[in-house]
DNA sequence: AAAAAAG
């Protein structure tokens, strides 16, 4: 289908042709599978990128890269092919992305770059061999992508993958990449067990980093971080608690502790059930008020907020009760939050908060044993009805903090009628990207199907059909991404007069321009209160809550309780920040070297042109990259992102698409090939590493001009960092690589 | 200014 390859827009095109080794997809309908002999396309794909390029790079021949590759890893299927490959130095451009597609070959792929040398012809070829693909390629893109995994994934995740895989390649037919993907994420899920699937996704990637986690997985979703920091504490004691922490260490509890008392005095009410209400009001703000020395870890986070905080002060504010303010800086503060600590937590189960057995079991299958702070903080309050905010990282367990307390509410309001046909969803879960929407149905999905309830992803860049039908046939949840949900909003399709429950994921996000008006219209076409009179709940969730929050909370929120988790900040701790000061003109080789490790790489690119000309490099370099920006089909997207979770590559090249809430495990480096915008997006960007407690290495790369910039984002931050010049062939870039 | 989000 057309559809789904929107590709057929400019952009879109190009990326797809480029990557697609046949045509597009779009080629695909007119040709549908495929028929023409590609060829020309083949060539021309890539040869955008490639012409140009390649000149340049000849080297980066083929095989090379593979070959280091597999060295490394895997590749071992690969090579028969590969020895015969002859020409990839063409192709190869194209086959970057082929290689991505290609994932026919599952043996190759295994190899992930499997073929190298054949790729691009390969691709190619396929492409002319129309006849083939039809069998082969496509189903292998999608296959591949997923199958890949498999081989590997046996080892690893076996299990969860078939279905992946399969789905993909069922779908891979027809749509093919749209379905694929669909039916990556959802289909298998569902039809299988919802909950596997989900742990694939999941865990899938952990899996793939293997050694460690699968084993973790359960734990590593959150509970590493947390842990750490927090955990240990204890407690949910949270009554008792308060004597405690002072042991704890963790300061930042205890913070909460003497905090809480302050920000959720306001939210008092929020207390509602949960003894602990760990609150510690943000922080910051108060930071300096309190015991210092427990906080410290807070001191990070307040930091952040503490622009926030810091001009509106605290202890006013509190005062002032309102629970919120608008405008200043003040936000959060206002909002208060209320810092749960780790420690609050120990010992406290998800039944305790409130929430269900059946759902309590379909989290300890997603490896969430007992709740994270996050979630300790903000279950009761929903559950009791409010409206929350709630600022923690993702990965510190916000989806669960949202999403079980959501499930088990719904089920309270909706009763049987759960199945009915036709009816209209109840609670809409809202994200700024595809690939964020996607990760939070992978959790919200396997719970609400524990108690019968139904989810449905609403984004963008797939066919409607889908989605429509879902809608029509009934659906609890929508998981989705502002265009979508508008336009079937205003189509008629998508009725949300029912939703009693509103969450909105990196909420400060969601306040930026072009995401702000959708977001309040389809805030304005929810629900004002439950079947029962009671007001319809807005939960509010982002690692950098702020003030930008003010005008969706005046709107649409009432006397919200804030809650945040002491030490989740980046700034936390297994993350070593460093700034490298790069003439221009070395730049790109300075990258090369710096992304040649062997760790998982995440490199941040303000441009799509750019991560693309950059993924090219590095893969013409023989460094198993791929990319991840908005010029890109869907199906690419989602293939390629899984390539990094997979391990298939080690070098996911992204615009700020991947900034916000993707979780990939084991991403031991971010690279931020141009300077974030802003002290939010350092944050979002540098927490795709050092999860879990994981060790983490953020470098940026700045030009001597910029350097007042990065600085002043870092002092914003609260982010200490060391700032070296630097260039090609300098230690340090091998060290950092290496790590 | 760019990116994301509908096509």
């Amino acid at each position: 289908m057309a559809p789904y390859d929107k590709g057929a827009n400019s952009r879109a095109d190009r990326s797809d042709r480029a990557r697609h080794p046949n045509g597009t997809p779009a080629a695909r309908s007119a040709k549908h599978r495929g028929f023409r002999a590609p060829e020309p396309t083949a060539p021309r794909q890539k040869q955008r990128w490639d012409a140009e390029e390649r000149r340049s790079r000849p080297s980066s021949g083929e095989r090379p890269n593979w070959e280091p590759r597999d060295s490394r890893g895997s590749r071992p299927a690969w090579e028969p092919r590969g020895a015969g490959r002859p020409a990839r130095g063409d192709d190869r451009a194209p086959r970057s992305f082929d290689r991505n597609d290609r994932g026919p070959r599952r043996d190759d792929d295994r190899a992930p770059r499997r073929d190298s040398g054949d790729r691009a012809p390969r691709s190619f070829d396929r492409n002319d061999r129309a006849p083939r693909r039809d069998s082969d390629d496509r189903p292998r893109r999608f296959d591949r992508d997923e199958r890949a995994p498999r081989s590997f994934d046996r080892n690893d995740r076996a299990p969860r993958r078939d279905d992946n895989d399969r789905a993909p390649r069922r779908s891979d037919r027809d749509d093919r990449a749209p379905r694929s993907f669909d039916r990556n994420d959802r289909a298998p899920r569902r039809d299988n067990d919802a909950p596997r699937s989900f742990n694939r996704d999941d865990r899938a990637p952990r899996s793939f980093d293997r050694n460690d986690r699968a084993p973790r997985r359960d734990s590593d979703d959150r509970p590493r971080r947390f842990d750490r920091d927090e955990r240990a504490p204890r407690s949910f004691d949270r009554d008792d608690r308060a004597p405690r922490r002072d042991n704890d260490d963790r300061p930042r509890r205890f913070d909460r502790d003497e905090r809480a008392p302050r920000s959720f005095d306001r939210n008092a009410p929020s207390s509602h059930g949960r003894p602990d209400a760990p609150q510690a009001p943000r922080r910051a703000g108060t930071g300096s008020q309190g015991p210092s020395a427990p906080r410290r870890d807070n001191d990070e986070r307040p930091r952040r907020f503490d622009r926030d905080d810091r001009a509106p002060r605290s202890s006013d504010r509190s005062t002032e009760r309102t629970p919120f303010v608008p405008a200043d800086d003040v936000k959060l503060e206002k909002l208060q939050a209320e810092a749960t600590i780790a420690a609050d937590v120990d010992g406290v189960t998800f039944g305790d908060l409130g929430i269900g057995g059946n759902i309590s079991r379909a989290l300890a299958e997603l490896g969430a044993a007992s709740p994270f702070p996050i979630q300790a903080a903000t279950i009761p309050d929903v559950l009791a009805g409010k409206d929350v905010l709630g600022r923690g990282r993702t990965g510190s367990g916000k989806t669960i903090a949202f999403g079980a307390p959501l499930v088990e509410k719904l089920m309270e309001h909706g009763g049987g009628t759960k199945r009915k046909m036709g009816r209209a969803p109840r609670a809409l879960i809202l994200a700024p990207t595809r690939e964020l929407a996607l990760q939070i149905d992978r959790t919200v999905q396997p719970i609400a199907r524990s108690v019968g309830l139904f989810t449905t992803q609403i984004y963008g860049g797939v066919p409607y059909g889908r989605q429509e039908g879902a809608l029509e046939r009934g659906v609890d949840i929508i998981v989705g991404t502002p265009g979508r949900v508008q336009d079937l909003l205003n189509k008629g399709k998508l009725d949300l007069s029912e939703v009693v429950i509103s969450v909105l994921d990196e909420a400060d996000h969601m306040c930026d321009l072009g995401f702000l008006e959708p977001v309040q219209e389809i805030l304005r076409a929810t629900a004002e209160v439950t079947p029962q009179g009671n007001r319809a709940q807005k939960l509010l969730f982002s690692a950098t809550l702020d003030t930008q929050v003010a005008a969706l909370v005046e709107q649409f929120l009432h006397e919200p309780s804030v809650h945040e988790v002491a030490g989740e900040d980046q700034a936390s701790s297994t993350i070593d920040h460093r700034v490298l000061v790069v003439e221009q003109r070395d730049k790109d080789r300075v990258l090369e070297e710096l992304v040649a490790g062997e760790g998982k790489t995440i490199v941040f690119a303000r441009t799509r042109a750019y991560a693309e000309r950059l993924a090219e490099q590095f893969e013409d370099a023989g460094i198993r990259a791929t990319s991840l920006h908005g010029d890109l089909n869907q199906s690419r997207r989602t293939r390629n992102l899984s390539l990094l979770t997979s391990g298939r590559v080690n070098v996911l090249v992204a615009t700020d698409v991947a900034a916000r809430g993707i979780h990939v495990d084991d991403i031991s480096l971010v690279v931020q090939a141009d300077a974030p915008d802003d002290y939010k997006a350092y944050m979002h960007r540098s927490g795709r590493t050092g999860r879990a407690g994981k060790e983490g290495t953020v470098v940026t790369i700045v030009p001597r001009s910029r350097r007042r910039k990065i600085e002043g984002i870092l002092e914003h931050a609260e982010i200490e960092a060391d700032l070296v010049e630097s260039g090609p062939g300098d230690r340090i870039l091998a060290e950092l690589a290496a790590r």
